[in-house]
DNA sequence: GCCTTGAAATGACCGAGAGTCATTAAATGA
DNA sequence: TCATTTAATGACTCTCGGTCATTTCAAGGC
């Protein structure tokens, strides 16, 4: 049946379109100014439409958040194969995130929000959630960089590996949340953001050493 | 000039009165569903007389998350005396801002969705929020003890005390949003938050110590 | 007591923008 | 060629944040 196939396709393009519209429109005017009539004017589509693929706005940009995360993720797609000991893989991971947040501040600014966001999820299983984690976000490649590190004795074993991976993340993203958010406090402190980011790596890893 | 001042203790339990019920309005409606006439029929005002009291919505609700914060400071107000070791108060610390979180379960949404906004202070020098911080936010106790605990020689004194008293405060908050905002995640995991606090205070201290 | 003055409070009103839905256009396939 | 399904449209509604001309009220001078 190539028809279904090919509508089933030209729909998800389409929903690729829109996202891409979003993006430039949320990322330039800032999320609470930009409109959804700016987003379909973007997207040369009707208004209307929008709501086709998207059930609100939040809807529209948790896509945009989404995709920002996948950006993330595919930018350290290097890291996990190769030799290298998992602490320094951690370290590398740390260092991609901070030069992501530095080349995609856009990008970055989105994952953050969507961190903050309360989950409403509806109809989706423990499990689901499991298993999109694992793929799509990178609290799945710190998942299998701890066992690793667990497994050649480097990283404590007494913690659970899925539980060190989200709490290193979460930790990371309030870091530049801090550093990118509060530029006045650093500023105050006299401090220079990479100073805080290698003492922030500095820490976690001291952290979580066996 | 008695009545000068009257009128202005007036104004601020105005604005206190206000503030209260916006908290009500806001907690229990969510600050997405809440109108200002919703706060204003609560306060028994006029929805113009809000707008003499603070500038806008966000305005409001920011007072309303800046009251949270005083409140949980406040719940810590016994710490810092006392002979105890600074490590011991650091951990009660922590302890007192889970033990907040559970008993302030709206208080403690607030200060986090506080945390997430940018800052766009106009006119506030870089000193004013230093002096803002030291006195009115959990991170000005946490200095003080940190600065304790480096000069008893059991913290790392190659870190600014200012700098590692944030990043403390930031990843603390960060596992607070991370246990309560998706305990999907958690649930996954098999975890309980009891012990994903414990978790994370014990990677806290493990990576300040000496 | 009466009047002026300024501050505080009011609520009808406005504009913006999210979201809807009856209608139209296009594609499909019989 | 025509009926049917699917996609797209854009005019419309409705809610809500924010404003401002008007009113109320207290203070204090006379």
């Amino acid at each position: 049946m190539g028809i279904t196939e090919r509508k089933e396709r030209e729909k998800q393009q389409r929903r690729e379109e829109i996202i891409r519209a979003a993006e430039d429109v949320f990322f330039t005017k800032g999320i609470d100014l930009a409109t959804m009539d700016d987003v379909a004017e973007r997207a040369e589509l009707s208004k209307g439409t929008l709501y086709l693929y998207f059930r609100n706005k939040e809807d529209l940009y948790v896509a945009v958040a989404q995709s920002a995360i996948d950006l993330l993720r595919r930018s350290m797609d290097g890291i996990e194969d190769g030799p290298d000991p998992a602490l320094d893989k951690l370290q590398a991971m740390g260092r991609q995130t901070v030069r992501f947040a530095r080349s995609h501040p856009n990008h970055m600014k989105a994952i953050l929000l969507l961190e903050g966001f309360e989950v409403k999820q509806s109809g989706v299983t423990i499990h689901d959630v499991k298993e999109a984690i694992l793929r799509d976000s990178p609290v799945g490649l710190l998942i299998r960089i701890l066992e690793q590190g667990i497994s050649e004795g480097l990283i404590r074993r007494d913690i659970p590996a899925t539980l060190l991976a989200h709490t290193l993340w979460m930790q990371t993203i309030s870091v530049i949340r801090f550093v990118y958010g509060r530029a006045d406090i650093l500023e105050s402190l006299e401090l220079k953001t990479d100073q805080v980011f290698e003492i922030h790596l500095e820490l976690l890893l001291h952290g979580i050493r066996a």
